[in-house]
DNA sequence: CTGAAAGCGCTTACAG
DNA sequence: CTGAAAGCGCTTACAG
């Protein structure tokens, strides 16, 4: 119970409590003394201020909000390890706050009076505060920055997504693809314009070769692996079968290879598969994909946040680069096209 | 900035600080009149109580924390959902402990003081604690329960390791194999009784077909997909290599898969291989493996948790089964045994 | 059933 | 450079 508190340091130091407070914290206008002396008697004490105290005192947490859509999911572990990272050796706690539907929502986002107590800021992952959420926040005093999903008025940080699904259609086109299909997101938790920036990159990248996107050959996989499975299942049941696929998430693809596998198609001969994340897994499907620094969305989302709560200006946005990773589940069309 | 205060709510409702405190916990002893008066005033001034004034004054926190030695892997994640899942419900914030290396446990599980001030209670995932973590976390009056890792002296929920680690070997028995690799764990960031138990499981059900495990076929693979990818590698350089192999967790189980695939060995044809997870993307690999409840792991235990927090009891276990999930990943061995 | 008051352990002007 | 004092917004015996 530790129950040595600020006042039994005072006294053991032979300081009042604010010349203690004003050492303790690196204040500046404390002798260098003095300081000394009160860092170690509070050692030696073991005293450890009670961050509740100054809390209400001072007005600030000290922490963090974390807001996900969902936490078991690949994409999630990797932006919250980068922020946890950042976030704790700034002296930061980060507390989960899983955002997944409109109740839970209203429970968090809507309630910023109640999140500005517990939190100094809030990291939001791939979640777009509606309008009504942003003034909540705004009047909340609650300052926050997007990952994933950007947005004009908000500092975000993002990555280049039309890009990589650029990288993606070109290499497929490069190998002699012209039909070529997209497992896009779909019934996401909520809307973000991750999928649409995806999308827009690669039906521009097709334009550009001068091929038009078959709007056929666009099926939802939800982010996940089954719905990958699933949205190629679909795909493959149309007798003008795409040659390739790109799909939105390593996830996805590995479900779609899967589905591919169960119809006797080989990947890469009879169908060339291209993901996107570079997920843990994927070398070992060989699996072609767009890699992006998830982890790194993560601690630059921090790193932008704790400049906010230092006073830092806080506007505009970082995009950061993906590349593309080649492996096995590519190649060239098995007929026609050279 | 949601100014409003206790006191602005007791004016407003004419009754004193302590009755709108009291009606509004829904402690007893408020006449239902005065509190359905309070509740109104305050829910129409839209007021949220300070937590951090609640904590200090109460000295509880409402706060717990769910120590993990990683965030960004597949079995954390699905403990933290389904911690986070009830948690939430009773009311509890959740902070993200990380506690990967030496310093970072010093600062966190070595500090129990400062961390009861923060938290009312700890999730481990995967942690022992030492002896001296556990005295100071016990004068500290600080709670906690093991998840994945069980110790007698403490209220944990763990998963069946040795059971499910003996199914994994008597499916391969009963296919006719009889020389067959362990992938195990390792340099794990902390040891934990897991691998122990797997191992155990394992060799003992071997034993008791009358197959004496050799010990050359033992290799360490982190957990990772990289480090089953090698260990499956070291294990195929023997002129007498196994003809299948069980893996403690799918990551490795397919990193395994790799590796056979790199040396022209067909699976299940030249090698069984059986994981320990289903993780989400086993099926897409068709893998055979050994289902662990991970999700039910969190959720189990944060409701330990909350029962030691209203004073329950809390000692015990609770040991959750496995269950063999055979997909395409193992088959009777080529040559030899029938 | 209700209120007055002390107390939780800090931080922060304000004086000096 | 240092201290006395108010204040942060609650909870909790204690009286009544």
């Amino acid at each position: 119970m530790a129950r040595v508190n600020i006042e039994d340091v005072a006294r053991a130091s032979g300081v009042s409590v604010a010349t203690v407070s004003r050492a303790l914290r690196g204040l500046p206008n404390v002798s260098p003394a003095t300081r000394r002396r009160v860092m170690e008697v509070a050692s030696h004490m073991g005293y450890r201020p009670d961050p509740n105290a100054a809390r209400l005192a001072a007005g600030k947490t000290a922490t963090v909000g974390l807001c996900v859509t969902a936490i078991p999911i690949w994409y999630t572990g990797q932006v919250s390890a980068g922020a946890e990272a950042v976030l704790t050796v700034a002296g930061y706690d980060l507390v989960l706050i899983v955002v997944a539907d409109r109740q839970t929502r209203r429970r968090t986002l809507g309630e910023a009076a109640g999140l500005a107590k517990r939190v100094d800021g809030l990291l939001m992952v791939d979640i777009v505060p509606t309008a009504d959420e942003r003034v909540g926040l705004q009047r909340a005093g609650l300052p926050w920055v997007m990952v994933g999903a950007a947005d004009p008025s908000t500092p975000s940080v993002v990555v280049d997504n039309m890009g990589g699904a650029a990288q993606a259609a070109r290499h497929l086109l490069e190998l002699g693809h012209r039909r070529i299909g997209l497992i896009s997101g779909g019934r996401a938790a909520f809307e973000n314009s991750t999928p649409r920036e995806r999308r827009d990159g690669f039906v521009e990248a097709l334009a550009e070769a001068g091929v038009r996107f078959d709007p056929r050959l666009e099926r939802p996989g939800n982010f996940s692996a089954l719905g990958g499975y699933e949205a190629m299942m679909a795909l493959l049941e149309s007798s003008d079968r795409p040659s390739a696929v790109f799909a939105m998430s390593d996830e996805m693809a590995i479900g779609a290879a899967r589905a591919a596998a169960e119809r006797g198609l080989k990947v890469p001969d009879d169908l060339s598969v291209v993901g996107f994340d570079d997920h843990e897994l994927a070398f070992a499907f060989g699996l072609t994909t767009i890699r992006q620094p998830a982890t790194e969305l993560g601690s630059e989302g921090a790193r932008r946040l704790l400049g906010l709560l230092d006073g830092g200006p806080g506007d505009g946005r970082i995009v950061l680069p993906t590349e593309l990773v080649v492996r096995e589940s590519t190649g060239p069309p098995r007929e026609k096209h050279p």
